[in-house]
DNA sequence: CATATTATTTATCATATGATCAACAGCGGC
DNA sequence: GCCGCTGTTGATCATATGATAAATAATATG
């Protein structure tokens, strides 16, 4: 009656981790001794996989059996459970991004569908993720400011050369003459929102989703540069993309 | 030390709520006696409000304290707190697809765009909306099958319906003929994603989001309209959309 | 092989949390 | 104005959870 339901799991959680990939145990119930090191890095990593799951609430009885360790060991390594929550954001949402991106945007040599796609497509290497994605989810719902912090920066090395870059594929003035407005900012978003938007899909709504991201970003970029040029062009010359009853007619 | 900083707030939060929208309390210390039906009410929309913003993790204790009443007053009207986040999802994901809104996108005696704006725009009315984004998203975190089951209305209802009028748009063959691959709905996932991760952005986020949704959405369909309808022909055409090498230079 | 070091575990504490029940008190009927 | 019904609360229980400390055992060193 009074089970926790945890005693007896040790020995058939840690014969479930060597499946994994940690060295074999020859006997189910010696004990692992591991370097500080080795088992900072078990517990980071295992923490990672195990929040992005189950959310930052989960607790940190659950977390040590599914590392096949007892709780208080966490504790040797962490002096707190939000420590080792800061840790968790700090190694996923660390160099997540890679400066080299940038320039593959910028990169006025190749068309401009081609270099977004090519953008794109190495940046949901990185980011169509089921860590990546859960984690990002999680912190924004709690309102964790790292967030925020990472969305000024895909606002100024994506959202902003991406309008740039779409003015001059179409010959509009520099955002020198015509500084970018939030509208303008907010096309931009249309793009990557369909982009991550399929990372949602898949890692928060758990559906199926098609298997060639390849070619699912390329039609979103495709359908992005060939739709929002007259959008653009419209903002820029109207300071409105308004379109009048008219032209619903196209 | 042992205090559960508790005891003395209900005073507190008693006159909160006053200030929202119940009826003054003469004084702080009176009880409050509702009949069983708006009892049952207020606990089911501060319970939606409650979880939408702190998760289904939240405590029962914390609820009851934002409702001004006790812990054990939620018990005699939900038998649980599971019976009562039920009620919750109930509450906000029934109904809350609309049947007429199936209507605006099939009227072929209006142009496209117009149509899709009408929808988008009506259909933001109802889910631009911190509650449901956020209950959405906490809910399929958590693996909740009503995302699921939504989602499936969705597809049915708004991508299936979108991918044929695109199709009868621009004159390309009609579904019985080439029935719709899941390429194509994921191109109509294009404009649905770009829609929805605005209200990700404002309500998971919480960042600032331009202020005419009319507009943003406006833009969005625009994008999509003149954007998809190259890609729909090559993905009907070549049973494919990759864009060939020579076309990137457009 | 004996011993020291320390990684790991067992036992435990204080508080938090879902849930229950008897006592209290607002409100309608007489 | 008293009384009974019942909506509401205070007290309490069992378990869960973050955290601590002493006991245990794996490994290195001599």
């Amino acid at each position: 009656m009074t089970t926790t339901g945890f005693e007896g799991d040790q020995i058939r959680m840690a014969e479930q981790r060597n499946t994994s990939k940690r060295a074999p145990r020859k006997q189910g119930t010696t004990r692992r001794r591991l370097s500080p090191e080795d088992r900072e890095k078990e517990i980071v990593s295992g923490a990672i996989e195990f929040f992005a799951r189950h959310g930052f609430e989960a607790t940190t009885r659950h977390l040590a059996h599914e590392l096949g360790i007892t709780q208080p060991l966490l504790y040797r390594y962490f002096p707190s459970k939000e420590v080792l929550v800061e840790r968790v954001y700090d190694e996923v949402f660390m160099q997540r991004w890679r400066p080299e991106w940038e320039g593959l945007i910028l990169d006025r040599e190749r068309p401009l569908k081609e270099r977004l796609t090519t953008f794109y497509s190495a940046y949901a290497d990185a980011v169509y993720d089921f860590v990546w994605v859960r984690i990002f989810v999680f912190s924004g719902l709690k309102g964790i400011d790292i967030n925020g912090r990472y969305l000024a920066i895909i606002r100024e090395k994506v959202l902003e050369p991406v309008c740039r870059e779409l003015r001059h594929a179409q010959g509009l003035p520099d955002v020198d003459r015509i500084p970018l407005s939030e509208e303008e900012i907010e096309l931009a978003w249309n793009l990557h929102g369909a982009f991550f938007y399929r990372a949602i899909r898949r890692y928060v709504y758990t559906m199926p989703v098609i298997a060639s991201d390849e070619q699912a970003i390329a039609n979103d970029v495709s359908i992005f540069v060939e739709g929002a040029r007259k959008v653009q062009r419209q903002l820029i010359e109207n300071g409105t993309a308004t379109v009048s009853q008219r032209e619903w007619v196209q």
